[in-house]
RNA sequence: GGGCCGCUAGCUCAACUGGCAGAGCGCCGUGCUGAUAACGCGGAGGUACGUGGUUCGAGUCCACGGCGGCCCA
């Protein structure tokens, strides 16, 4: 039979072969199903504590194996393939973890029940800034020169192994708290030689196609630390009312040098890099007379020039530009190649400055994106330190700050400089020591995912979303505007590069496995000890060294589908069986994290998306709508609701409180409700049954009454069950979980309130008579 | 600055394709106590964020604006 043999592969959003998949299943299951051993009920007490009951039945799960027996009855049925997006093992686990989790075990058991074969292998993100982070926090220590110099970086990398496998164990203990069900035993972690080696085979497949390439990436950077700041580290250090240099430059015209551009800058040592002027388009431009000078500026910035002028001419950006212009500075430019002359440009405003923006390729994101556009070569003026290469000959060797006045006052004395003042604005510094961050282009390895930009679209359009929006709203949205990823980070504890690049040659090779590096199995691939391996250049017999960064965390957990397998050195038969996921389930956050990391790194090596179906949920928030934080004292510790309401409560408020995609405004008052609302009367309902089961002495494998010799009442709650079922089950095979729950809560509801409460004289009576 | 989502009773949320604005909690009154952290009955509570438009008819569709959240720049 068809679903014996293979996996289930059915197309994405057909519903109805999947309805037919399950009719045929259950029917299989119907086959061998044995009648049920006679149940005994046992009386329960009607006051329960449900932390109490849970704890006791995970007891139980976890003494009977209960979930391994689930998966092993059902192995050879087809699968269900299910994807756990590993949370990186940092920091403590908060109840907005309980949110997806709790998706992610519903469907998991839900699809068990359906019959199929269901492995939920759990996964760990062990790599990475923030656990490097807390290593650093742990040791008293700040930064690269620490890290490097004081406590070398085998024994950082060791502690950040050891940070990791602390938190895991505390990760582990929550998910079984929540009963999420996942096979901890065989969980993929993604520091193993294993996985390592499956994300260098997918690096290298990414290379042979010719989509890996080293480049500039501008990013805020600290000169002190000699290190790149993340978006997250940027947060963490704005300060207000920064005094700048705020000042105004002329650019005279090659063809008329009477007549200058007035271009404005508050980073006056970016200048020695300039290689452009950029104007918009469409905005209107004049050229005044002041005294024996022409100046050219934007007619709305006018305001700025100091004394009386006279309008000469006026003209649109366009106009302007390829207008070329004498270099204040030689600098920048190497030999061969346009430069220093006008371009257009989206990111040219009139709100401040003169509506001309000076252009150093290297130290600005909008900068070397324009440049690279327009083919304007440019080299660095400033090194890694923040201080002038020697051949910036008037600067050489000083701080990009100490150097500011003595460039304002080059520029004073050549007649160059219009106007200079100083300004106060919200600049970021360095979180660590205070150092004003400056913007600055560092090599960076990419992958050119924009190649592939119409597949990445495609892909996505042939992906189950819920909520639906989420697909053409912000997941379509993000791959719209896609850029090449940038791979490669300046750290130390991750996946290492595998592009080792001759001294001699500069030849690059990307390497796919450590056996190809000649070391053994059990070769730890981290750094420090992989940047000692040197390989012969295959070109010229030089010595080839690795690169020296590590690899984008985010790229390791996009890997997982088949690094989680060890693909291709093992379990390649495996890998291919659970290829692609039919499910899974994140936060909204993840629309650029993992839900595009799977979608673009199995687009590039296996042209398909990692997912068919994906539920991308809301945020736990608080009452007010505000994001839990710690700073803001609004945090729900998850233990917490554990030991009051039990995971049951909070699992079933998150099953139903919000439409998928919203947020959750949670607080215990809500949790309470749940409980009150739901789940004592379902307690208190089965407490009533089984008060009676008992002592009738019912049991459930007896042949059932027929339907028509039974009272209304009964015919009229089963007749609500059937709905109910049908429902539920159509609703789950939506992925609608909102839709699925929130009739389960009505019909208890009219259990308790309507056939109970009727039933309770029946029953009484029937026992008397 | 851009994208997406949301805004309905004090709170949390409903209302199939446009067709008489609802539930639970909370509040007030009242009844019951072999119904549980109860339950029954009655009640108060609404400028549907604002403005304009389409329509016989708009909470629902369109435009502009406001507020909140997330993401990007």
């Amino acid at each position: 039979m068809p679903w014996e043999s293979g996996w289930y592969r059915g197309p994405v959003g057909s519903s109805q072969t999947e309805a037919t998949e399950h009719a045929r299943l259950e029917y299989e299951m119907t086959k061998s199903k044995t009648p049920p051993s006679s149940v005994r009920f046992e009386k329960v007490d009607q006051k329960v504590s449900f932390p109490t009951l849970e704890t006791q039945l995970q007891k139980k799960w976890s003494d009977e194996k209960t979930f391994q027996q689930s998966l092993k009855i059902r192995e050879g049925r087809p699968r269900f393939v299910f994807y756990e997006g590993p949370p990186t093992a940092n920091g403590k686990p908060g109840t907005h973890h309980i949110l997806a989790r709790s998706f992610k075990d519903l469907f998991g058991r839900y699809k068990t029940m359906k019959g199929f074969y269901v492995e939920r292998k759990a996964g760990w993100d062990t790599h990475g800034l923030p656990v490097e982070l807390e290593v650093e926090k742990q040791l008293h220590i700040s930064g690269k020169f620490d890290i490097e110099n004081e406590i070398g970086v085998e024994r950082f990398n060791k502690l950040c192994r050891e940070s990791v496998y602390r938190y895991v164990d505390e990760w582990t203990a929550f998910s079984r708290r929540m009963a999420f069900w996942l096979d901890y035993e065989n969980a993929y972690w993604t520091l193993t030689s294993d996985y390592i080696q499956s994300v260098w085979w997918a690096l290298s497949e990414m290379w042979k196609q010719g989509l890996v390439y080293k480049g500039f990436r501008v990013a805020p950077y600290c000169p002190r630390c000699a290190t790149p700041l993340s978006s997250h580290e940027l947060a963490m250090g704005y300060r207000d009312n920064v005094p700048d240099p705020s000042i105004y430059v002329r650019f005279r015209l090659k063809k008329d040098p009477k007549t200058s551009i007035l271009a404005w800058t508050t980073t006056p040592w970016t200048l020695p890099g300039n290689v452009a002027l950029a104007v918009d388009n469409d905005i209107d431009y004049v050229k005044v007379k002041q005294g024996g000078e022409f100046l050219i500026l934007a007619e709305a910035r006018t305001g700025v020039l100091d004394g009386p002028f006279e309008l000469v001419e006026k003209m649109k950006g366009r106009q302007l530009v390829d207008l070329e212009y004498e270099p204040i500075y030689t600098y920048s430019v190497p030999e061969k190649g346009h430069a220093q002359y006008v371009v257009p440009a989206d990111f040219v405003s009139t709100d401040e400055g003169s509506g001309v923006v000076h252009t150093s390729a290297l130290y600005g994101v909008d900068d070397l994106k324009l440049c690279l556009s327009f083919g304007i070569p440019f080299e660095h003026t400033v090194d890694l330190t923040g201080h002038f290469f020697p051949y910036v000959e008037k600067f050489a060797g000083m701080g990009v700050k100490d150097a500011n006045p003595l460039i304002q006052h080059d520029l004073k004395e050549r007649g160059l400089l219009y106007k200079s003042e100083t300004i106060l604005h919200t600049y970021p510094e360095c979180w660590r020591c205070s150092t004003s961050l400056i913007y600055y282009a560092l090599d960076s390895w990419y992958v050119q995912t924009t190649k592939h930009k119409a597949e990445l679209l495609f892909n996505n359009m042939n992906t189950n979303w819920v909520p639906a929006h989420v697909k053409t709203g912000r997941m379509g949205d993000w791959l719209e505007n896609n850029v090449d990823w940038a791979i490669s980070r300046s750290r130390y504890w991750g996946t290492p590069l595998p592009f080792w690049v001759c001294e001699q040659c500069k030849q690059q090779k990307c390497v796919s496995s450590a056996a190809e590096l000649g070391l053994k199995e059990d070769f730890d691939l981290h750094r420090p000890y992989i940047d000692e391996v040197t390989i012969a250049c295959e070109n010229c017999g030089g010595v080839m060294r690795r690169v020296p960064e590590v690899l984008d965390c985010w790229f390791d957990s996009g890997a997982m589908p088949f690094a989680q397998r060890g693909h291709p050195r093992h379990d390649t038969r495996l890998f291919e069986e659970t290829f692609p996921a039919d499910f899974i389930s994140e936060a909204l956050d993840q629309t650029r994290g993992w839900f595009y990391s799977l979608l673009a790194i199995s687009t590039l090596l296996f042209k398909q998306n990692a997912y068919r179906n994906v539920i991308c949920l809301g945020l736990v928030v608080d009452p007010k709508g505000q994001k839990h934080s710690k700073s803001r004292g609004n945090v729900l510790d998850p233990n917490y609701l554990f030991d009051t309401f039990g995971s049951d409560a909070v699992r079933w408020y998150f099953y139903t409180a919000a439409p998928v995609g919203e947020n959750y405004r949670t607080s215990a008052d809500a949790l309470k409700e749940t409980v009150q609302q739901f789940l004592l009367p379902l307690w208190n309902c089965y407490a009533f049954h089984v008060n009676y089961a008992v002592v009738d002495g019912f049991d459930p494998g007896r042949p059932p009454i027929h339907l028509a010799e039974r009272p209304v009442l009964d015919r009229w709650l089963l007749s609500r069950l059937a709905g109910l079922v049908k429902t539920v089950d159509s609703k789950l095979a939506d992925y609608d979980v909102t839709g699925a729950a929130r009739p389960i809560a009505a019909f208890v509801d009219d259990l308790s309130k309507w056939y109970i409460r009727r039933s309770r004289s029946c029953s009484r009576r029937s026992r008397r008579s």
